[in-house]
DNA sequence: TACTCTGATTGCACTGAGTGCAAATAGGCA
DNA sequence: TGCCTATTTGCACTCAGTGCAATCAGAGTA
């Protein structure tokens, strides 16, 4: 952690330098053929100041953006007191993806070409499954397993959609995939629901 | 692979002794503080010989059983051509889990005495999530997004009931956990059906 | 300018996961 | 008994990840 604003600035670029390189990287020559000491050298660092900045090799790739987190904790903390949990998640899943499509479209892209990455990439949606279930937890009245189970699913519909995305057929629909899930979880996927599309 | 059917029951021991072996150094020291050799002298068995039987450390406490991966094949394979989805899904989740909350339990256990064990539990749910995928997606009239959605938020239900069950309180009511998630999710998680309970 | 203090970077050494390969071995079968 | 094949094992290797101590950079102070 940094003290002073300006350590936290250079802090950020290393960060994004980090993840540039071994984004390139990775997508020239595949997960398993980079090395920790690949991605430091094109960042122009040592490889121990990699692990300063990130836990694992894949963390690199996959942890999110600092601006995402404290933009979907934003989300939250807007939503919060919302009198029904489902419509408050959707509309907070919703607007997180809006605007977001191309930063997803490049992960998307890269687990297409290296499916090796899709463990990690599962691992990595962890963050927002705890914050959805922070923010549920925190409701006053929620039940907390309607709650647990509420997040856990508001997150099955985002990484759902994220997989069935087909950015290069057409690439303004990523919110409507994950509207359309709420839909369809919120009418409990009955026949009338799916004939809905 | 074993030709010969002899073969075959041999490899299911070896891999189970080295999942009790597993097991059990790790409950008694942790997942870090154990390492392969541990594990495959306490079976008796050279550690090359795990890397045989496991990819990794984690799979010889998280792969799931042979059996089990059948019965879950099994139950799918009843199910085929039932007219709606989701209920299908649920006779099958429900029915997979009945009668086997012991080995469900000992997880549970592990995983909060030594919680850097959930990122494991997790990639390991992953194979039921593709036989359910699998399932829905080859159910006729299925529409690819309402399949793979259905079978994503079905292994939720079951990941989410695994984490809020207390076996220690109510040791009988895992089915009834699982049960209710996805009367949840029927009724799309309004508020009438939250006061269900 | 020189000095100091603090936090970040780096090098070094080490543990342990996971893999490829070739030698050894065990067991079924003629 | 001797062959044949699948499995086990040992060995050597790469690389992820960590702890520690030395070094470095840069902001503030006199």
């Amino acid at each position: 952690m940094s003290t002073r604003p300006h350590r936290e600035q250079i802090r950020r670029e290393g960060i994004r330098a980090l993840q540039a390189a071994a984004l390139s990287l990775v997508e020239r020559h595949g997960f398993a053929a980079v090395t920790v000491d690949d991605i430091a050298a094109e960042a122009g660092v040592s490889r121990r100041t990699f692990f300063n900045y990130f836990p694992t090799k894949a963390a690199a790739l996959f942890d999110p953006d600092p601006d995402d987190a404290e933009r979907l904790a934003q989300l939250l903390a807007d939503a919060d007191g919302a009198p029904e949990l489902w419509p408050a998640l959707r509309r907070v899943c919703t607007a997180f993806v809006t605007g977001h499509e191309n930063v997803i479209a490049v992960r998307r892209r890269l687990i297409e070409q290296h499916p090796e990455l899709d463990q990690y990439h599962r691992t990595a949606h962890h963050h927002v499954e705890i914050a959805l279930h922070e923010w549920t937890a925190r409701q006053p009245g929620a039940d907390p397993y309607v709650a647990a189970l509420a997040a856990n699913t508001a997150a099955t519909t985002l990484t759902t959609s994220f997989a069935a995305w087909q950015p290069d057929q057409d690439p303004a629909t990523l919110v409507d995939l994950v509207d359309r899930a709420f839909a369809l979880i919120s009418t409990g996927f009955t026949r009338h629901s799916d004939a809905l599309h």
